[in-house]
DNA sequence: ACACAACCTGACCAACCGGTCAACAAATTT
DNA sequence: AAATTTGTTGACCGGTTGGTCAGGTTGTGT
């Protein structure tokens, strides 16, 4: 069992600090991209003095790529479903609403994600090299064997799995088009049932799964 | 028919000009953000001192929305062989090879709408609640009368149209991920097709059409 | 050939940015 | 309670950026 761990005022309010900050700073580089975001706004927003944040972390450069990293281990985890799946409509619906789910909380960890990586990923390159890689190596090998045994259609594996994460990723993303279209209201509980309900049919009649 | 314009030195020239100012522009804010973006290297990359950029294009904004609306309209106008289909199979099928196309054509254009979008569509936010609000209106009410026709599976018409385009600009904006995971290079012009095909075939099998 | 307008550009500037630092405050250790 | 480590901050700095402008060049209409 996880002990009570005593923290020190000091470590408390180290901790604190940070968490500030990374919120602000994900939310800043979202709106703003890398190159728009300033030190100053997010220090604002974290409410704290622009040479405090270079206390915690050293340069720019620093504090975004822990930014990245945080959404990347979000996003990889929401896989676990996929996992010990008995077949795709499980894995692959699981997977859908873990993704859907995602985009709603982290609308602003999606957006740096999708900055970063349209931009040729220049600070987090390798884990796309090594991490992603094996990851999708990974789901791929489990979607070809549901297909060998015949529970979904033939489908190349990498094509399906860019299109869940382009869907999904979608509605945080383009979050502010949709909302355009809805009429300037986020979409609510009901609708994001909706969306997910959608994606799911679509998919899962797409792979042949159901 | 179009005479063929004689065009003065000075018009020939301003074409040109103009035609490489919003090229490098293009690719430098699609590159580094707007904010990352910087006159200079635009200019660098025109083969032109930074001054003449501000006697074409008084400001760097006017600038971006130059290249913004100019992706724009190449973006809606793929939906032309949406209409006058006689149902999903071909309008829907022509429209994401149309897609497709512009994401292979195009990766620029479609990655500087998306950080626009993503940011908050901070300068065509009029266009998306004017044209773009019709323009889904229209294709929607299309959707839905395949719909009642019995031509395609009882689908949520706004939700499959989020769909076709996350799915489709998929390949733009986050083709350097697909790339690294292609083993570090482009899709080859067979991978696009497979692509393509896939991509058609889970969604129109997904909404019942075929 | 002349006059006028359009075009071009090196040099310059004020504003802003990321990052530094010295002086100070607070917590922790001895 | 003294000493030491850790955290805090206003003021500052060199470098870069978007944008300006005066003075020159080129093309066009007459």
């Amino acid at each position: 069992m996880a002990e009570p761990i005593r923290l020190s005022k000091r470590d408390a309010a180290r901790r604190e600090n940070e968490a500030r900050i990374l919120a602000a700073a994900e939310k800043v580089f979202a709106e703003a991209g890398f190159g728009g975001a300033t030190m100053q706004l997010i220090a604002d927003m974290a409410g704290l003095p622009k040479a405090n944040l270079h206390y915690y972390f050293a340069t720019k450069e620093e504090l975004y790529r822990k930014v990245v990293q945080q959404i990347f281990e979000i996003w990889l985890h929401a896989a676990d479903s996929f996992d010990n799946a008995p077949g795709p409509v499980e894995g692959i619906g699981a997977y859908i609403d873990a993704k859907m789910d995602i985009s709603r909380k982290h609308p602003f960890g999606s957006k740096v994600w999708a900055s970063e990586v349209m931009h040729g990923a220049p600070v987090i390159q390798d884990y796309l090299e090594t991490t992603l890689r094996d990851w999708t190596k990974g789901r791929a090998d489990v979607i070809q064997r549901w297909v060998d045994e015949g529970k979904m259609a033939p489908v190349d594996p990498r094509h399906l799995l860019y299109m869940l994460w382009a869907t999904t990723q979608h509605y945080a993303d383009f979050g502010h088009q949709i909302e355009t279209l809805n009429g300037g209201k986020p979409l609510s509980d009901r609708q994001w049932k909706e969306a997910k309900e959608s994606v799911k049919t679509i998919i899962l009649r797409g792979i042949g799964a159901i």
